[in-house]
DNA sequence: CCCATGTGAGACATTGATGTCTCATACTGG
DNA sequence: CCAGTATGAGACATCAATGTCTCACATGGG
């Protein structure tokens, strides 16, 4: 059927096109149209059919990006043993996504005055209530809060990626990077 | 001499557009050259008499930072006592510039191709050694390199500046989220 | 074979920000 | 009072990105 043929293609393409703008606005956040096209291998025109305009294009941009994110929280299983073993597992999880939630985190700024999608709201709530249940097991110091410990995640994950990117640590460390400073900061331990 | 009069009525006039510049931008990174104007309650033709365009404004923005930053590692005195106390000393006097700091970090990457200022890389460098000077004295631990604890420290940086704005924690709160996590980390402490 | 549909290429107008210019006005020092 | 100067207001051109449209081509199914 022509309807089939025609819904499974354009699904395809568009996550296609997708991925392409999200891998090069990561590097280049003022990408125009016509690049992030070339980009894709399509024509403008065609990219402007899938997604009316650059406003369209970030907004799936964003949705993507929170989608991996809610798939990374879930594959992550937040509440199972140490809520430390289920931050490296989330980080681990979310890695694959860190230079597109890098892009996203910046793309955030500009929405002053908007609300954010609802979707951010969610994740920043599953990811407090972890955080705040290794406080009330004792694993977490307290003087710290959730809110902050969560804005200061996505944080970490956008400095990892860009200065992954850059080229000045291995992309190999960015999990240890990243989780080893979110949990144990800085300081040598004198435990362990 | 009119000369003289000249150039300190410039130079006073200049440096408070420039900081009504840096408070808009801090809040609105996408702000037209006629807010910024407004902002500073200037016309936009004396705007433009003073910065040949939005580039040179976010240049002259740059050196700014770029001053404060440098300034504020001068008076946290990097190289005097505990490395710890050192950073402690050194996000209490950036603390100030961290809204203009923020700014700054998401339109540096803007700047792709383009090689970043110098005194970036001077104050990248002082503050990497201070990293290694606590690591070479056992007060730091050695597996996150110098390079990444301060990228880190910028990261953490900008998310404190825009946690703060958004309202989710206190201004007052801004110095001990910052250090507290940057160096002590999550994990609750065993020892003290 | 023929038609439908997706696509690429390009022309064209629009829009928003910006750079530039002129002119009238207010102030300041001599 | 007068000259010099900075300023504000606004007009105007420019420029880049974008939205929109048309047309030709290819491909795939009936």
């Amino acid at each position: 059927m022509s309807h089939m043929g025609y819904g499974c293609l354009m699904a395809v393409d568009r996550d296609h096109v997708l991925r392409s703008a999200a891998a090069l606005l990561t590097r280049k956040s003022t990408a125009t149209m016509d690049e992030v096209a070339k980009a894709a291998g399509i024509s403008r025109a065609t990219l402007h059919r899938h997604f009316a305009g650059r406003d369209a294009l970030v907004r799936a941009l964003e949705a993507l990006g929170i989608a991996e994110c809610e798939a990374a929280v879930d594959a992550a299983r937040l509440d199972e043993g140490a809520a430390s073993d289920a931050v490296r597992r989330m980080v681990r999880e979310i890695e694959p996504a860190a230079g597109l939630l890098a892009f996203l985190y910046t793309e955030n700024q500009l929405f002053e005055g908007e609300e954010q999608h609802e979707g951010w709201s969610r994740i920043d709530g599953r990811i407090a209530a972890l955080f705040r249940r290794g406080q009330d097991s004792g694993e977490f110091r307290i003087d710290l809060t959730p809110a902050w410990l969560t804005e200061a995640l996505f944080g970490l994950l956008a400095s990892g990626a860009w200065v992954v990117q850059s080229g000045k640590v291995a992309p190999n460390d960015f999990h240890h990077m990243i989780v080893e400073l979110l949990l144990g900061g800085a300081l040598r331990r004198e435990e362990s």
